[in-house]
This record gives C-alpha cells, structure tokens and sequence, in this order.
DNA sequence: TGTTCATATGAAATGCAAGTCATATAACCT
DNA sequence: AGGTTATATGACTTGCATTTCATATGAACA
C-alpha cells in the first residue's frame, strides 16, 4: 500500500534525516552509503528512511550492481520545496531563515 | 521563534487534525468552535493544533469580539495541496487516493 | 561455493509530537 | 462586578514514528 494518505506525504519532509536526504539528492543521485556518510546517519537508519521515501514515489531507485542508486523525484519534489522557500522569504524573519539552512 | 526550520513547516501537514483544518478552511474562515464540531476533536487540542499552524503562517487569525476566526494562507498552502494532488493522482495506484481522500 | 561488500529488514528501545484534562484568560453582556 | 461564552495554556500522558541493534538478503567475484 503505497501513499495511504496525504499526511503520510508529508510526513517525509516534516522529519530531519528524511530532509536531509531529499536536500542531498538535490544535486543528484547517490547511493545508500553515500548518503548515510553525508548526512552522518546509520546505514540501516537511512535505509529505512530511504524506503518510505520511495514507497510515497518522492525518491526513485535503480539497481546498479550490489549498490542502489536513489534520485529525487524532481518533478514534484523541487516545486514544493521552491514554494516552501518562498514562504519561508516572504512571513518569516531573518534569524528563522538561518535556522532552516543550518538544518 | 517561527518558522524555526522546513520540518517544523511540513509538520503542519504531516499530522490528520491539522490537515483536516487546512481542509476545511479551504473553503473559507472559521472559528475555532466551528472548527472543533467539524473535525470532532476537542477544542483545546484544536487551539494547540491552530496555535502551530499560525506560528508557521500557514493560517492567520482576526480578532472578532470574543471569537477568533482562522483563514488560510491560500498564497503558500492552495499550491502546495494542488501539487501533492497532482503527485498522488500521477504516481499511485487508484486504491490509495481513495484511502488518502478519505482521511 | 565461500567471501566480501552493499543494502534491507525485523523487533525492541527511544524520543517526541499530539491529545487530554483542568484551568486561565479575555471579551461581551446584564 | 458577576456571569457566560469563546479560546488559550500548561502539565501530564499517550501514541506512534524513528532509531538502534542484530541479522538477513543479495549481488559480484575469486
């Protein structure tokens, strides 16, 4: 059962690691242990987290050998985000801003 | 401090109650006894739910005597669902936008 | 086939947001 | 001022997502 609810959807960019990735993926695909390095995450932490980002079709993934490689769904993902962004720019005061990039 | 990081914005959506209210604001302002019988939850859990939505400007309220009324950010908030709609109708199974739509 | 590397999975522990309950505040009216 | 209605707030509890830890799977290669 895949994107039970619009909540489940969301609840993929309403936790840390789970943006952390989706922003790393940003500038292309990686792979599970790439990530997990990056964002200083336990593998198996990430792979859970991984799975419930594909299962709502937020990331994609391909098998290339023994790795996997996950992408960002560019086209739903990135509009979002820009909309967040100008959000954030237009009611939210200068210090709130920094606080978001420093996460 | 508002808008303290992207998570905390996307836990407006990440949660049924608040997600019920932004839906049921979509179609115009109400105030927060309205809002309680509507959804069926209590009035304080809804103060605390509304309380976090304004925080992050994603509702604005106006005094109104000894009522406060709640209306969408529909800017922010209108384009964002109309994406998520679009992602859901684009990437899953019939199945699962029936189960999102009844939420 | 055995080994290594990469990743996934399941169950149990942890953490924290959300709900509950009691109470406070605040506006309006008599 | 006192009463009533509307809403907010604080502390406590609960529910559930997330992490952790141990282990399984699976691909590549000798």
């Amino acid at each position: 059962m895949k994107c039970k609810s619009y909540n489940l959807f969301f609840m993929n960019f309403a936790n840390k690691t789970k943006l952390e990735i989706i922003t790393l993926l940003r500038s292309g695909p990686l792979n599970v242990k790439t990530i997990a390095r990056k964002i200083k995450e336990e593998q198996s932490a990430v792979s859970h987290n991984l799975k419930k980002l594909t299962d709502c079709h937020i990331l994609d993934v391909k098998n290339l050998g023994k790795e996997r490689v996950y992408s960002l769904n560019r086209d739903t993902v990135i509009p979002i985000l820009k909309l967040v962004e100008k959000h954030v720019r237009k009611n939210c005061p200068k210090s709130c801003i920094k606080n978001a990039e420093n996460n």
